[in-house]
DNA sequence: AACCAGTACTTTACCGGTTCACGGCTGGCT
DNA sequence: AGCCAGCCGTGAACCGGTAAAGTACTGGTT
């Protein structure tokens, strides 16, 4: 392992040569190239005809090196690739992302990595190396082992996640506690007294921020809130999770889960043991992407603009960059959105 | 718009600093860096003391710019970005693609365009700017309009997709004319004679090879091909195809989907309209998901293993870069995974 | 006529590495 | 002693741009 990257064959044309053609020093044709003032029109004309000729355009990483700027924003992503690929979370959050990049011609350098440790390591060698100029930070955990070290890299970057868990990175967020008061107060309104949820990995801040919000709400309305089980985000588990819970000797009525393959999921595991939704299950998904229409009943979820929330990241990513943007940033609350998954329980 | 990147702030340590610190030259902490001879052991020592002491690892821009290689592999997707976050084909494609990119310290940067053309001319952009060292070009259509301006272009890429539809660039493919007649072949041996087909766009050269030779098969065995739907991949378009067909006066009693999401929104359609799968309507999938196994009944589905699939197009693209890899190479063609969704029709 | 301001470029010095020709030193061999 | 071979390491050129200082020319003031 760790054979260098392999060299790029081949003699290429650079802006020497566009200088050349076009009969001027490559200082003016730098000055064209990023249109500013310093050359006259006719000759800026006679320096684009010569690229166009050449078939020449700006050396990105020379540019960078020299320019000292950052063309790229770095994203990496800690969880097992095989349960990425079905969360229509991540997919649509970076579409939202590169919107924004793409209005300053700008990328994203997106990693998969195994551990918390890898993920440092990776954005040290990142920033050190001014492979990118900033970064985005996302599934913060509670005690987070990255702040320290990343604070101490001092490399631009913008957290994903509720400001207590973020560490001061600035962050963009969405309140996870009153969407999940709103949910257990919503299926309480129904008539549900035996509400559970299936939530993501303890260790996860807004799983931990739900599930305290959960705890929280269904006390303030004297139910039981222990009906809680931590999973992986994966569906199989988001099915296993169900299945007990609905074994219980007084099994719940509603169920809210933290994503919506895990609702699918649990969708599948009712079917299988003869429930009907809503009558005899209500279930309540969270993300809102496509899938929760693509079931039948269609899921109720709590829905939020997923592909706005990655541009928000962004925008605020060139922010801080730029230094004129630090603190918190909020988006929208996560809404109810009802469909056929949910309604009163049926009377026993 | 076309703001420029932003620049970054701070100053770093480089190269020099380190040598200072080491007293050597610059030149020897570069050997010692790529672990190259020239240097003693003890000089060697003294050189990572030092970076280690002053947090230095080697600027990548530079080393790039310098020593003419491509830590940095493209890969643009021209698909609307909703559907893609539904579509757990490409997440599972892209960590497999890391695994190996990984392993030379290279990452993969991703953009979603709009359109073939955005595609091309950002695939200059990166080529002649030097961005990456080469790319992965995939959703090959008949007589793709990419193909010629990429050629001339002259980066290392590699294609996914049939040598017929890649006009020449090095390529990794699935027998896709082969799992389609096997789909095909399955249903028919279980006793159907009415099978349909819900495939992707009409132009996209994947979907038209599995159309072709679904059309074949069925008339091979004496079946009407006839029915086929082409879509956009989206669930909600693979909901109303299987409504449509299912509404049709002798409706199919299989119906074979170019994707798992589709397959996922067909079963939906199913129950809706009080259809029993496997009994009164088999269901098939493709590229098999853990989506898959998360409905009731589990979907069969014609499976392949796209992460290893991912692994291979990387692999491949290093060669191709290296010169030591052209032509075709083609990875296992998916196999039929039966599951709940598929038996034979109820007698009529 | 002397001075000044502004435009249009050119020159030169970087950015932070890699690479390679060259020189000093050591040690073994004749 | 003299010579050559290797190993270590240096220094400068180079990668392909950007940025800031410098030059030459133009035209308008006083």
């Amino acid at each position: 392992m760790n054979s260098p990257a392999p060299r790029i064959p081949g003699r290429r044309v650079t802006i020497n040569d566009v200088a050349a053609l076009a009969g001027v020093s490559k200082g003016a044709v730098s000055l064209a190239f990023n249109n500013r003032p310093g050359v006259s029109p006719t000759t800026r004309d006679r320096i684009f005809a010569a690229a166009r000729e050449l078939g020449w355009s700006p050396n990105q990483t020379a540019r960078n090196l020299s320019g000292q700027r950052a063309g790229i924003v770095g994203l990496a992503i800690c969880r097992p690739a095989r349960l990425l690929g079905l969360e229509p979370f991540y997919m649509e959050f970076i579409s939202g992302i590169e919107d924004v990049l793409a209005e300053r011609s700008c990328s994203l350098l997106l990693r998969l990595v195994r551990d918390l440790d890898e993920e440092t390591v990776l954005y040290q060698e990142w920033w050190r190396g001014r492979t990118v100029g900033g970064a985005i930070l996302v599934d913060f955990h509670q005690d987070d082992p990255r702040i320290a070290p990343l604070r101490a890299l001092g490399m631009p970057a913008v957290a994903v996640g509720h400001p207590a868990l973020t560490g001061g990175f600035p962050s963009v967020w969405t309140d996870d506690a009153s969407a999940a008061a709103e949910a257990v107060r919503y299926l309480a309104a129904l008539g549900h007294r035996r509400i559970a949820r299936v939530g993501g990995p303890a260790g996860l801040g807004h799983s931990g921020i739900r599930a305290a919000a959960f705890e929280t709400t269904m006390a303030e309305l004297g139910l039981d809130g222990g009906r809680q089980v931590a999973t992986g985000f994966v569906g199989e588990e988001g099915a296993r999770a169900t299945r007990s819970l609905l074994m219980s000797p007084d099994r719940p009525t509603a169920i809210v889960y933290d994503n919506d393959i895990m609702a699918v999921a649990g969708a599948a595991v009712a079917a299988e043991m003869g429930l009907s939704v809503p009558d005899d299950l209500s279930l309540l998904a969270w993300d809102d992407s496509q899938l929760c229409r693509l079931t039948h009943p269609p899921l109720s979820a709590m829905s939020h603009d997923v592909h706005r929330f990655g541009e928000e990241v962004a925008r605020t990513l060139f922010g801080v960059i730029e230094g004129t943007r630090t603190g918190a940033h909020q988006v929208p609350t996560p809404s109810l959105t009802p469909r056929g998954s949910t309604g009163p329980p049926r009377r026993m």
